[in-house]
DNA sequence: AGCTCATGGCGAG
DNA sequence: TCGCCCTGAGCTG
């Protein structure tokens, strides 16, 4: 479920659902269950999200929460919650309620922590203030391959498996291209693609990466959407022809994750 | 019913 | 580099 864009999306819904109004939290499962108790019947006083990192937000009492690889959080409409042994955290105000399963940390936070949790992520390229020359002073002077810095919070918050794949796509570089070998213009372009691509998922909820002129229907294909919602051209679509050149997508495991790109578009050098 | 995999990240070795 | 954590959807039988 989780690239930046989502965290970002939640922080909204949140923030929109029960920002300055107080919320009944609770920990079904338990684990949270001390900290649901304390923050009980407080004013949500905001949502924020960075990188792939959601700070709920108690006045001084910060909830942070990171979705890992198989944690959700469901905003809707207040229903009887059902399968409570994984019902990490809840909150609600009775009209709506946010549902918590599977994260990688839900804890409890005073602002110097959550500072610290920031201070180690690199450049979001959904926030105004992101500097992306953070990101290139890592990617310039290191010999790792470019897919995997792009995974690196570090070089980009919130860039995840999709994004990643997708802008080195777009930009036809080879993922294992090492960062040192990167150039800044391919650089400024990669980082402009998340800044061009990432908005419009947070507000769509998917992600969509393909240009107008190279979709299914443009190319007399039928329409292709992924199993998360969006068109793209490599991601999960191993075996499958390239949506420009008609070359069978690439697929191959890279440090525990799986990388996907098309080796004619794509080319080493 | 069971198995595999997933948009992550950590710590041990 | 590997094993591990967390849950549930989408397959296979």
């Amino acid at each position: 479920m989780p690239e930046g864009h989502v965290t970002h999306r939640l922080a909204r819904e949140l923030e929109l659902a029960f920002a300055d109004r107080p919320v009944r939290v609770a920990s079904p499962q338990g684990r949270f269950a001390e900290a649901a108790a304390l923050l009980d019947g407080q004013v949500l006083t905001g949502a924020e999200s960075w990188g792939k990192n959601l700070f709920i937000e108690f006045g001084a009492a910060i909830v942070h929460v990171h979705l890992g690889l198989i944690g959700k959080l469901r905003v809707g409409p207040a229903a009887p919650p059902s399968a409570l042994d994984t019902l990490r955290l809840r909150i609600t105000d009775g009209i709506t309620a946010a549902e918590l399963r599977g994260p990688q940390t839900c804890a409890l936070l005073t602002g110097e922590e959550r500072a610290a949790v920031v201070a180690a992520l690199g450049p979001d390229p959904l926030r105004a203030d992101a500097d992306p020359l953070r990101g290139w002073a890592r990617v310039t002077r290191s010999a790792r391959p470019i897919a995997s810095l792009l995974l690196d919070q570090r070089v980009a918050a919130g860039v995840g498996n999709i994004f990643r794949c997708e802008a080195l796509y777009r930009q036809r570089l080879h993922p294992l291209t090492p960062g040192l070998r990167v150039t800044r213009r391919r650089w400024d372009r990669l980082w402009g693609d998340f800044v061009e691509l990432m908005p419009p998922a947070v507000a769509s909820g998917r992600i969509d990466t393909v240009l107008p002129e190279h979709t299914p229907e443009a190319m007399g294909r039928p329409p292709r959407v992924d199993r998360h919602g969006g068109e793209v051209y490599v991601y999960r679509r191993a075996g499958e022809p390239c949506l420009v050149c008609g070359t069978e997508v690439s697929a191959q495991e890279f440090e525990a994750r799986r990388l996907y790109w098309c080796r004619r578009c794509q080319r080493r050098r």
